[in-house]
DNA sequence: GACTCGTGGCT
DNA sequence: TAGCCAAGAGT
């Protein structure tokens, strides 16, 4: 028997579960993805829900499901729409995932969201924790959904000191939270445990005084549910420096660019810019030289306007923001113009929103 | 298994 | 303030 069994056999299960289902049917929050178990809908809110908060994904999850209110509304939308109702939320891969996915509900099944964990769990930017969690609640299926709340919660309700940032240790709670989770209940009890993660058993001071489930906690035993769970650290982002431009012509329109495919930001739109080096040449010159081989562009750049941080999970921007006139454009140029009213249609990250801003407040 | 992939709020 | 944090998945 392996240590996580043994804990197992001590704990008592019954009236963990019980008490926990009690709780969560008590004092659950309202939130507008618990109106009703429509499939399409629970599914758009855990993915909104992946590494973002809830008070966050209200509107974004309010607004999107108006926009797209089933799975054939959003097979059928126009990407460059769907992203522009991501805007804002980061993570951008995740609703081009998901719009991917919903196609193939569309196409293989119907319309309707697959309930097995074989198919759903098949679909693009579905992994463990978003097949269980959307089976569990939309389906009452016994699987684990298992997130960072879940973790913290059982890592102090067990005593689990493994590094809850290795991604092997996800599995040692999936096999906890199998001994636990009701068959009758599993919706109640996945939410249950999330929601208490998310309002008594916080990260830093937990509310263990109004904790329903005290009397099962290991961590409250001992005295240790401070230094639980243990999570390693990450490394320091880098910094990257780079130029950008709001070009504008005569006629007044705007120069805008469509980033790649692929990487940071996908298939969102920026305003031209160029990484830039220290040393050889100025910023400005830097800017005017890339514009001119790699954009297609004749410019003529003014002064630095300012500089724009931007600041990621994993990587600083330092943007040193222009303002330029074009003069010239090539037939090949990589650049789409566009008059200030139709920019409002396109998707924009934080960082050049930012920009944009400095344009606005700039001309005023 | 380590790294990539956003953003805003809190301490 | 400079981290840390929040209902993860893909590569």
């Amino acid at each position: 028997m392996n240590a996580l069994e043994e804990k197992l056999q001590q704990k008592d299960i019954d009236m963990f579960r019980d008490d926990l289902i009690t709780w969560f049917e008590r004092e659950q929050r309202i939130l507008p993805w618990r109106e009703d178990q429509d499939p399409y809908k629970v599914w758009v809110s855990e993915v909104m829900l992946q590494q973002t908060r809830v008070e966050t994904v209200i509107p974004y999850f309010l607004r999107f499901v108006e926009q797209f209110p089933n799975v054939e509304a959003l097979a059928e939308a126009d990407e460059e729409k769907v992203l522009k109702a991501w805007e804002g939320l980061g993570y951008y891969s995740r609703v081009r995932n998901l719009q991917s996915a919903v196609k193939e509900v569309q196409q293989q099944y119907g319309g309707t969201v697959p309930s097995t964990e074989k198919e759903f769990g098949g679909l693009k930017g579905v992994g463990p924790y978003t097949k269980g969690a959307v089976l569990s609640i939309a389906y009452n299926k016994p699987i684990p959904a298992v997130d960072g709340n879940v973790m913290r919660v059982m890592s102090r309700i067990l005593s689990i000191w493994d590094d809850i940032a290795k991604p092997k240790t996800r599995t040692i709670f999936e096999q906890a939270v199998h001994a636990f989770i009701s068959k009758e209940k599993p919706s109640e009890f996945n939410q249950g445990l999330m929601e208490l993660g998310a309002i008594i058993c916080t990260p830093k001071s937990p509310s263990c005084l109004l904790c329903p489930v005290q009397k099962h906690c290991s961590a409250f035993a001992e005295g240790s549910e401070r230094e639980l769970p243990v999570k390693s650290k990450k490394k320091k982002p880098g910094i990257k420096t780079m130029a950008a431009v709001v070009l504008t012509d005569d006629q007044g329109n705007i120069y805008i660019h469509k980033r790649p495919s692929k990487g940071l930001l996908a298939n969102l739109w920026e305003f031209p810019n160029v990484e830039t080096q220290k040393g050889i040449k100025t910023e400005r010159d830097q800017l005017v030289l890339f514009l001119e081989n790699e954009m297609g562009i004749n410019a003529e750049i003014d002064e630095l306007q300012g500089v724009v941080e931007h600041v990621f999970t994993h990587l600083v921007w330092n943007i040193s923001v222009f303002f330029g006139k074009v003069k010239q454009v090539s037939d090949g140029t990589r650049l789409k113009k566009v008059t200030k009213e139709q920019l409002e249609e396109f998707a924009f990250p934080v960082s050049h929103q930012k920009i944009w801003k400095m344009a606005v407040e700039a001309a005023e």
